[in-house]
DNA sequence: TGTCTGCTGGAACGATCGTTCCATGCGGCG
DNA sequence: CGCCGCATGGAACGATCGTTCCAGCAGACA
């Protein structure tokens, strides 16, 4: 039997049932990500965890379950993670237009490259069930619809969206700049030593000068 | 015991034996797109493609076997389709330039829309069996660094590459534009109902105006 | 025609899959 | 202290996994 879905809140916890979580969830995040979900086995992320079998079962009730609790845990630290240091360091920066974009977008890539799991583990499940879980896909793409939302406020911020090309959509540039995004990521996956992430980012700053009408002051630098 | 890997040239074959062979590389490579390696099952083959267990296993020798005959016959059949298709469509196009981009990369979105299931297999087992099998990861970074030298030999032929920006590679702008198409690609997966291939390709003719100095004259259509 | 070789049909192998069961332990609460 | 309920340890479940074995059949070659 599964337990409650409601993590015991407030009442008396007879052992702390929060270790076995987090532990099942570390260790079921990075072997999905490494082997895809069907590549996955109880028995690895047992091992991996130091849990058993039996604790799995009573926390997540069955592999999908693992799978949808990963995912949650993953969404949240991804967000937390990745926009939010670059936009913390998006803070600090005072400068305005070409500079500024160039700032984030090196802010983005270092924290992709800090921590690939997550964006491996979203593409990954995103392509490997497509077919079979609606649910999980549909996290998948609530996720890229908040990048791709933050992605358009930090554009309309920094001044970039403020003189676009008539008949180009704001939204479309940002799912533009993920989907550049996402394939810079897998090809720094697949060949990682010929792929620096932070000058495939930066090759987007160059590209956006075509989207916008020339009001800056040029700013071409390699 | 496996089978010669000679595909019996010549000689007298008993039975005809290519009819399995396809029929099993057709069907594992739809199950492969789909569902992963992983997630795979040989029964699943053995039941989409009509045969046998011991007849793939005569064929092929092993899942592994079955892995890299399909990628093989993929990557071969790709190239004549995707490449050769949008290079027909480019060979009747009188135009240059811009123009001659647009040809090409709607050929290739129309080929890739047409016939997903390759991109999708080689996206997903790079993502899946990155730390597993480094033949089939090999064979996959061949597809691609032949994919990134065909569009770099399109950029020279169309003119674009004549004046590119100093510091900027041709290479470089050959795998960022192959990073596009992937990310494009990718999300049209995700959530295909919101997502344009043609349109989303056509973006990457926006961006070029950033790389190339403005020689040509102007081309700004929606 | 007889033999040889290539390939198939069908059953079976041990291993591992995801999952379940139950006895046991260990808190909190009366 | 004794009861109760959450959580674990350990063993086991049937199903399916990838793989193997072998008898049998159909052309090729003598």
């Amino acid at each position: 039997m599964e337990r409650s879905f409601q993590q015991t809140l407030g009442g008396g916890t007879a052992v702390a049932p929060a270790d076995t979580r987090a532990r099942v969830i570390r260790a079921a995040a990075e072997l999905f990500a490494a082997r895809g979900f069907a590549g996955t086995s109880i028995s690895a992320i047992r091992e991996a965890s130091g849990t058993r079998s039996s604790s799995i079962y009573w926390e997540f009730g069955s592999k999908e379950g693992i799978l949808a609790a990963v995912l949650e845990d993953a969404a949240t630290r991804w967000h937390e993670h990745a926009f939010s240091e670059a936009r913390r360091i998006d803070a600090e920066c005072t400068a305005d237009g070409p500079a500024r974009l160039t700032a984030f977008l090196e802010a983005l890539a270092d924290a992709l490259a800090a921590r690939p799991e997550f964006l491996r583990l979203l593409l990954l499940l995103a392509l490997e069930r497509r077919d079979v879980d609606a649910r999980s896909l549909q996290a998948i793409r609530n996720v890229r619809q908040r990048a791709v939302e933050d992605l358009a406020q930090f554009f309309i911020e920094s001044g970039i969206a403020a003189n676009l090309r008539p008949g180009l959509d704001l939204m479309e540039l940002a799912r533009g700049s993920l989907a550049f995004f996402d394939g810079s990521f897998i090809a720094a996956q697949i060949d990682p030593e010929t792929t620096d992430l932070r000058r495939a980012f930066s090759l987007v700053r160059l590209g956006f000068a075509a989207f916008v009408r020339d009001t800056h002051h040029g700013g071409d630098d390699a």
